[in-house]
DNA sequence: AGGATATAATATGTATACATATTTATGGAT
DNA sequence: ATCCATAAATATGTATACATATTATATCCT
């Protein structure tokens, strides 16, 4: 079963990726690091930017901006162009702890994919990419 | 980025799940799903037994047995052998959703996986199987 | 200008998902 | 028989994940 095992696979990279960040001593999951990623490649964007870029919907987003606001790694400012918008910063701390994760996060990821040779995960990733590009947004 | 692929292949994955049981008037979630396949195929199985065959604590398991019985899908009872376990089994009702539900799963799941053609989705499956055979349990 | 429509956040409610602690019960060791 | 480590649920707390509704603001249309 395609969900079951995808289930699967999930499951063992959020277990991974907890795991070697707090053995690492960090405090961070998944989503906040990819949210952090993103508001560093893209100077300027906003909440609804960074649910676009990491494929999550804004409510979710909302929240995890709240956590990475209170851990004052991030900061929030009315947009200029719309005052609706928050336009969302790495702070310096955001930014130095970014740099910290960011090597552990690289490390972790021949983990996430146990039992298959280098080549096998180089296939796998290959399919899992052209499958998640003909996904439709949610 | 392995993590964020799956976590997108996880993503679509609910999300088909999600659609095509709702257009089918059905209301029950993958978990609660694999959670009755579990119980079906294991006659006298308890909570810990259901957590193990699909791979989830038994925190989690707590909640979605607690949701199939206020649904009257399934009835628990103090096993006869620990009285620390509870036994849970499909009601007549539960079962009969089950096999309502079971070829509407079925149906979607080519829908998990777009973009691939059919040799490269078995050839996913594989890859997929082979990762999470060798994956550690949390 | 004023109204309809659309969009960014936020709020609310439901359902995972898991770590940790607690309660109750089991089974082995003394 | 009693102590003890273990195990099954449950409780608690944090963090996703998303649907839906609400609020504030922007933009388009006339």
């Amino acid at each position: 079963m395609a969900g079951h095992l995808i289930r699967r696979l999930h499951q063992t990279s959020t277990h991974v990726f907890a795991t070697r960040t707090r053995d690492a001593g960090l405090d961070v999951t998944p989503v906040q690091f990819a949210a952090m990623d993103a508001i560093r490649d893209n100077p300027g964007i906003d909440q609804a930017g960074i649910a676009a870029a990491i494929a999550y919907d804004r409510a979710t987003i909302g929240g995890v901006i709240d956590r990475l606001e209170q851990k004052g790694w991030i900061s929030r400012t009315v947009s200029p162009r719309d005052r609706r918008a928050r336009v969302v910063t790495l702070t310096a701390e955001g930014a130095a702890m970014f740099d910290r994760i960011r090597p552990v996060v690289w490390a972790l990821q021949a983990e996430i994919l146990p039992g298959l040779s280098d080549e096998e995960r180089a296939q796998f990733l290959e399919l899992a990419l052209k499958a998640s590009a003909g996904a439709p947004q949610p």
